[in-house]
DNA sequence: GCCGGCGATACCGTGGGGGTATGGAAACGC
DNA sequence: GCGTTTCCATACCCCCACGGTATCGCCGGC
């Protein structure tokens, strides 16, 4: 199989639609109809049920754009990789944008530090993206929160643990208390993560994307929160915490692709576990 | 960049010669010549050291090689498991080859009485191989023997711990002793088993690649070897065992590939972890 | 100095990937 | 019910790029 035609068929797949999926592809739709049909034929497998009005894909066929996809990414993640091994450019280090306090420059230094140390490029990103980043090869290594973040398919080091907090504007009715429960947020507006796809889910509250963001809805008394107490450091007057009793624990966690530690990815996981 | 072009580019690396590389791929040599510099160009990135003489790899080809093999072999899981789940063919697990005890029959025994269960294929391997046979689709879960196998890149979760003992001819000097510990091992001829890339480190003692030659060997008065103590259930007469005190404790998973849990898999998985 | 080995270059033919035009089936409007 | 629209498939054509053969250029060994 080509990854041309994997890019195809994951058009075809994610659009159900042939038209539009040629169009992102900046080709006609008749060829890219026959490329899919050569696929499923040399494949000897049904990709999709067509009927003339609609597409939709197979049992096979959702097994093929789930493992393309990671394919894909496999691909473009070696030759990005390959690129900048050429180019000796230091390490790429991603991280939710707002969410690592004082841990992130700690690091940088402790890292910078050391003899040896190449130079490492900081990307901010959404909630969720670090890892489509490390699998791509955009990122090297992340900074990833449990239980928020997954590890699966990576290799980790576990960095710090700490409790939540609840965050609010600093007249809410909550903030005079010593601490809550997370029962005692029910019916609040808690805001709402995108999903491991970028979508939403239904509910109420605020759909955000960032720390930053977020923070700005609390000031403007439209959203509260629960945060690893590590954002204390970081919060702007107006906004005050109170713990959180029995919200889960939050790991933070240094992750990486497997099987590819560089000298200076290793020099880095070192320096984040000595802090 | 194509898989054609990462297939050729893993053949000259793996061959250093274009020739053998052409041969093994059933070209001729100057399109594979032309290829690779065609891939070179468009990465802008120089990935071999050309003499007339010989062809070594630069760093940045070394990336290429160990990312591109990864590339491949998830394009080729895809392919693998599409047809899979078009068949409908159940799942296939891996173990090593008489590592497992009574382990494999009662998950097998486990699992197949439960509503809905589909039909498992085992394939047994050589030591260290299974991960190679899950990162290609050959497989989809493994058991694995944690510190000997590793579970980077892999969702695991664990199912028993067990101490080591000592496996030896009966009549062993040893094996009058009550335990033994690791110290007491020194001198005797250890088995070698095969490193990830499929070698042999130098050193004392038979090369084995599977617990069954290693037990032969063993009988043989050949080797003596430390393994879970789980093996002292499939020992046949003329071996016998002691605890090895300080020995690691090994910890059989399943463990599956991130983000491919089908309802199969994860009813699979239940059942292991219910065991 | 000649030969043998190896990678690069030159040149050619063909298959397949991409384009346009059109067919054909299904849903929708009136 | 018939025209219209929508959308995927088919028919046909063109051209590029991939692969093959022949040959060169370089280097090391006998």
């Amino acid at each position: 199989m080509e990854t041309r035609e994997l890019r195809y068929f994951v058009a075809v797949a994610e659009e159900l639609h042939f038209g539009r999926a040629a169009q992102r592809l900046g080709m006609a739709q008749p060829p890219l109809s026959r490329a899919i049909s050569q696929l499923e034929r040399r494949l000897g497998v049904n990709l999709l049920h067509r009927t003339s009005r609609s597409v939709t894909l197979t049992e096979a066929g959702a097994v093929l754009l789930r493992e393309g996809r990671a394919a894909l990414g496999a691909v473009e993640a070696a030759e990005r990789r390959t690129r900048r091994a050429s180019e000796n450019s230091g390490l790429v280090l991603v991280s939710k944008a707002g969410a690592t306090g004082e841990l992130l420059p700690k690091l940088l230094d402790a890292y910078a530090a050391e003899p040896g140390a190449v130079p490492i490029e900081v990307v901010l990103c959404g909630a969720g993206q670090q890892e489509a980043l490390l699998r791509d090869g955009r990122a090297d290594v992340a900074l990833l929160h449990l239980p928020f973040d997954s590890t699966a398919g990576l290799d980790a080091e576990e960095l710090t643990t700490e409790s939540q907090v609840l965050v609010m504007p600093a007249g809410h009715e909550l903030s005079t208390r010593a601490s809550v429960r997370m029962s005692d947020l029910a019916g609040l507006a808690l805001p709402r993560w995108p999903e491991l796809d970028g979508t939403y889910l239904q509910g109420p509250g605020p759909e955000v994307h960032d720390a930053t963001q977020l923070l700005q809805l609390i000031s403007l008394g439209r959203a509260v929160t629960v945060l690893p107490e590590s954002v204390r450091a970081s919060l702007h007057e107006g906004l005050t915490t109170v713990p959180v009793l029995d919200a889960p624990l939050v790991t933070t966690v240094i992750a990486w692709p497997p099987h590819s530690r560089s000298l200076a990815l290793a020099g880095l996981v070192q320096a984040a576990t000595r802090l």
